[in-house]
DNA sequence: GTCTATATTGGGATAGAC
DNA sequence: GTCTATCCCAATATAGAC
């Protein structure tokens, strides 16, 4: 990936025209000629900046993916007491996993991801598999300060971490029954899975 | 939803055809040339049966759910130990949520959902929900013999515990990174789902 | 009800001018 | 690099015979 201060204009338009589109619609659902009139250029533009519609796609994910990393930096902190620490957490990956950009991409990459490996496989190690790694750090330190049980082991805590968090609120969101959720509802959800995951890990 | 021992023989093949399908390849991927080709018959005879492609999805969605909730049926008891009890709930939850059938039609739905809400809302409704609905009546009856912690709510509880099924194998399985999950991996996540779970929420 | 054959549209990709 | 105009195929849905 090239240099995000370099990149120029049209392939800015390009990119923020296909993510809004792939992630309202899906991938099959856009066509090649909605992605040029959302951006605003014609239609041979986008070949020449992409070699076709998946190349297209799959920088749409690189980027969001990239993105995710960047912005989950912000709650790694101990500081706080160990329930608001874990509550930070929690609340930032779960905003984060409902957000309609995640929800798109996560939806289009399952999608596709049978019949285009490479994508699924990139996107994975890019997405899901760095952010568990950052949880996995934050855990491993939180049991260096004999906060969570020693006895558990952060690679299986971080999955089950995340996995707790794409509860029914989740479901429903990913699915479109909740456009978008109501605030009571992401606190309600965030207060519960801070309940349950200091249950089950926090040291005795 | 018609009876099924009534079923028309030609009926069922296109049903099955189009859930193998569908299953395999997603929605937007399978024609309905193939799916004449694959049930064997001609391409009218399924428009005789469905009014469209979408109808031929929405019937083989609802099928499926059925089946799951009366496979889920053989689950529910309350007779062995705590332990055992729940290590049974997560095995068979864990082993239907990562199978071909529900990865596909949960694929599937998820990237069709957008577009086609009532697609969306009768899946949730006859999947997700019934599923959680049935171990929710399981979680009160566990409270009801003092075995699980009466503070929780049932409608609260029932969510996590699918939500901490879907984790990182589920998530690799759904991506297609590994088509088949191995037994040991599957044993391995029962078992740190259900000690997770236990910890969370058995009674003290 | 079931088939073969076809109408028709939508959309990915490209040719060629500027 | 960017545009306009177009090619071409694939896929949904249907018409009409049996």
């Amino acid at each position: 990936m090239d240099n995000v201060d370099e990149i120029s204009p049209k392939r800015r338009q390009v990119l923020d025209a296909a993510g809004r589109l792939f992630t309202s619609e899906g991938f099959a659902a856009v066509s090649m000629d909605a992605v040029a009139r959302e951006a605003g250029v014609s239609k041979a533009t986008l070949y020449a900046y992409f070699t076709g519609k998946h190349a297209l796609f799959g920088a749409v994910v690189a980027e969001r993916c990239v993105a995710m990393v960047e912005a989950s930096r912000i709650v790694n902190d101990h500081d706080a007491p160990l329930r608001e620490c874990m509550r930070r957490q929690v609340d930032f990956w779960l905003r984060f996993l409902i957000s309609p950009a995640a929800i798109g991409t996560y939806r289009t990459v399952l999608a596709e991801g049978g019949r285009f490996p490479d994508l699924a496989h990139a996107f994975y190690e890019a997405g899901p598999a760095a952010g568990l790694r950052w949880i996995g750090l934050w855990i491993a330190e939180e049991q260096r300060r004999g906060r969570l049980r020693a006895e558990i082991d952060p690679r299986r805590a971080a999955p089950q971490f995340t996995a707790l968090l794409r509860g029914d609120l989740y479901i429903q969101v990913a699915l479109g029954l909740i456009p978008v959720p109501s605030e009571e509802a992401i606190v309600a959800e965030v207060d519960a899975a801070t309940d349950t995951l200091l249950r089950a890990y926090a040291a005795a």
